[in-house]
RNA sequence: GGGGGGAUUCCCGAGUGGCCAAAGGGGGCAGACUGUAAAUCUGUUGUCACUGACUUCGGUGGUUCGAAUCCACCUCCCCCCA
């Protein structure tokens, strides 16, 4: 159940209910993969970075360590030991980022492991059967996510298809809840708009997915090399046909500029491995602004990466530190960016819906757009 | 004391007469990264008045149209025998 706190304009200040307990929105879902964080952060360290949300695969957990064997140790949440809400992807994604590596059908993908070339089949039935065996809170529907650019034709056939895997995602969801002998029999499942860059193509989805009456809907295909002028476009045309009591989530996304741009264009769920990913590469977000540590002018900064953070590392220790730990090649070097980066998000996202209970949202998105997209 | 092998651009290390400002690593400097095949990838790394010129391959001198590459001597390093 979504409850609707408050708004400003488009942007909302919301309560999503599971059965994993109460998420408040707008939301940064920090994306473990592989039921970790890439850098070595565990699910302690997801409480300490204030993470509402741990956002894992299906595609990478059935290939490693498989599904069953999640469901036979107890479920996701037993496996790596985190009580709050979990979303699974459904390997959608896995389609566009691994295409060279599978094959579209009616029925379904057809994927060459990444790992050693072994087939696997994944349809919609499958998708949902794998997530209900790792017992995530939140399912996604299998669905295919186009590349950019992606010719029209192809567009309308690839989401018209995605229509028709929801509709068996539904079905397949309903069946295993109802038999009472899944890990979460309240599991939940968010449809995923597509449609590519045609605004057309993008309303007529979101208005077919819409009629399934789902936990939730996103928006996915986006931010998948297309300007982000025209990511916002589509968020800013579709999001008026997305059920006003449902939370959106906008998938994959962003920078902390593009989550103000779409949660003042209503949107209340995200994630995003660009965070993690760049905190392994040594580029950090700051309230001033992003830096990279590998820089040599931070050999000698005693100073915290970020002197308005409340993070472990920003309290303990210098950029002069972690720029060594860079340099010297250590692991903590990528444990530390990371706990950083992300804590930045948790609490980048609760500045956010404070500023939308205090109606000073506008401002604060104002202020940060030309704050947070500068180089220190 | 005798015999042998070496010294190359920040480091290691290719290169034995022109296609060499000099391979390849490393290191340095910078950039990219958006539902994670990413602790990854890319660029750059002698100087300058930069579609060219200049300086550089232990030192000095020589051979040659032309030398990191050949010759002589010198300096230093390593190995073996005594």
């Amino acid at each position: 159940m979504f409850e609707i706190i408050a708004t400003q304009g488009r942007a909302r200040l919301g309560e999503f209910h599971t059965v994993h307990g109460a998420i408040h929105t707008p939301v940064f879902m920090n994306v473990g993969t592989q039921a970790a964080i890439k850098g070595g952060l565990s699910s302690f360290d997801l409480k300490d970075i204030g993470c509402q949300v741990e956002l894992s695969n299906t595609y990478h957990l059935k290939l490693r360590p498989g599904d069953e064997v999640i469901r036979d140790l107890g479920g996701l949440h037993k496996f790596m030991n985190w009580d709050r809400p979990i979303l699974t992807d459904s390997g959608g994604f896995q389609v566009f980022s691994l295409a060279k590596l599978r094959n579209i059908k009616e029925e379904g993908v057809y994927f060459s492991s990444h790992i050693d070339g072994r087939k696997l089949f994944m349809g919609p039935e499958e998708s949902i059967e794998i997530q209900s065996n790792l017992g995530s809170t939140i399912a996604m529907a299998f669905d295919e996510c186009v590349e950019n650019p992606a010719e029209y034709n192809y567009a309308k056939a690839s989401h018209e298809r995605t229509v028709r895997w929801l509709e068996r995602c539904v079905k397949k969801l309903g069946e295993l809840n109802a038999s009472g002998e899944t890990v979460n029999p309240h599991q939940m499942l968010f449809g995923i708009n597509q449609g590519a860059t045609y605004i057309d193509l993008r309303i007529e989805n979101m208005k077919r997915i819409a009629e399934f009456d789902l936990d939730g809907y996103a928006i996915g295909g986006l931010a998948v090399g297309e300007p982000t002028e025209t990511m916002y476009e589509v968020v800013e045309e579709v999001e008026p046909y997305a059920p006003k009591d449902r939370p959106r989530y906008l998938m994959g996304v962003g920078t902390p500029v593009n989550i103000l741009e779409a949660v003042d264009r209503g949107i209340d769920f995200f994630d995003c491995v660009l965070p993690a990913r760049n905190a392994r590469h040594g580029h950090l977000f700051t309230s001033q602004g992003v830096m990279n540590i590998h820089n040599a002018k931070h050999t000698l900064d005693d100073s915290p990466v970020d002197a308005q953070c409340d993070c472990h590392v920003c309290k303990n220790f210098s950029r002069a530190y972690l720029h060594h730990l860079f340099k010297a090649g250590e692991i903590l070097a990528l444990r530390l960016a990371v706990m950083h980066n992300l804590y930045f998000y948790n609490s980048f996202m609760e500045k956010i819906r404070r500023s939308i209970e205090n109606g000073t949202f506008s401002e604060f998105k104002r202020q940060n757009t030309e704050l947070l997209g500068r180089r220190i």
